[in-house]
DNA sequence: GACAACCTGACC
DNA sequence: GGTCAGGTTGTC
């Protein structure tokens, strides 16, 4: 579910009330999520003071000052939530952190449990961190330009590659491609240079508009405060199979792309 | 590349 | 009962 806008919606909101603080004590409900052992894991953790919070593509990052990371993907459903202690715990709360000062808690919940949590020591960085490449607001037009020559694979799934580019999802993929005219299945490579400028420039957009909305919300997306975000109501292919395309009125239709569901304007989007 | 797997819930 | 879901990973 959350994509580049929405983790970063979360990094900030835990940044403010996180960083310089401590964790006092963690209890993991579930094991499966956590993919450290639980006692390296709660060593790590309890009387951990917090350093930052940072976002690298989808990853959140919890620095801490003993320089290692705790770093959570929420991948589908997975949200990390701001509550004060006594409220009820529900039972889709997989872990729990007790933060100091006190008074509130740190919960990460997911009903899907697809998310993970593990630490990062600082001599062994994770190998899904490492493969990261850049996201689109650490990469030039001309870098990607650059890239997408090198592949000749379909647009969408190459921009969906995670070591590819990162921090876009389903979502802000299909709303960039359409934004910026190009049918999903267009060969990487048969792109031009102009039209690559303008991908580069409605992706950015689009994440930062959608970053301004703090996310978007479907269904399950909440910030660490537990609100919904705004941009679904700025989506304009994304969800809206049927609707007249606001620019030629021909009706989006919603195909399947690399298995994902995708939505596209056949009048708008001619495939290259 | 396509597809199943990981899980639960919503919807038809 | 079946299909679908904002993500990633492992298998042909």
């Amino acid at each position: 579910m959350p994509e580049l806008p929405e983790v970063e919606t979360i990094v900030r909101g835990l940044r403010e009330k996180l960083a310089g603080g401590r964790i006092r004590a963690v209890r993991i409900r579930t094991l499966k999520i956590v993919r450290t052992s639980s006692a390296l894991f709660r060593r790590t953790l309890c009387g951990a003071i917090i350093r930052d919070v940072r976002r690298k593509g989808k990853f959140i990052l919890i620095e801490l000052e003993s320089a290692r990371t705790l770093v959570i993907h929420l991948r589908m459903t997975g949200q990390l939530l701001l509550v004060p202690e006594n409220a009820p715990l529900d039972p889709h709360t997989h872990v729990v952190f007790d933060l100091e000062p006190g008074g509130c808690q740190l919960r990460y919940r997911d009903v899907r449990k697809f998310g993970r949590l593990e630490i990062q020591e600082p001599e062994r960085p994770l190998p899904q961190l490492t493969a990261l490449s850049p996201d689109p607001f650490e990469i030039s037009a001309r870098e990607l330009f650059r890239k997408l020559q090198e592949k000749k694979r379909a647009l969408k799934p190459l921009l969906l590659d995670q070591t590819f580019l990162s921090g876009l999802g389903n979502i802000y993929v299909d709303e960039s491609l359409y934004r910026s005219r190009i049918h999903p299945l267009t060969p990487s490579n048969r792109l031009t240079e102009a039209q690559v400028r303008r991908l580069h420039r409605v992706i950015r957009r689009v994440l930062r508009q959608a970053i301004q909305a703090k996310g978007t919300t479907i269904s399950d997306y909440r910030g660490p405060e537990g609100i919904v975000g705004g941009f679904q109501h700025f989506l304009r292919v994304y969800d809206c199979t049927g609707e007249p395309c606001r620019v030629c009125r021909t009706l989006i239709e919603k195909t399947r792309v690399g298995g994902r569901g995708t939505h596209f304007c056949p009048g708008c989007q001619v495939p290259g």
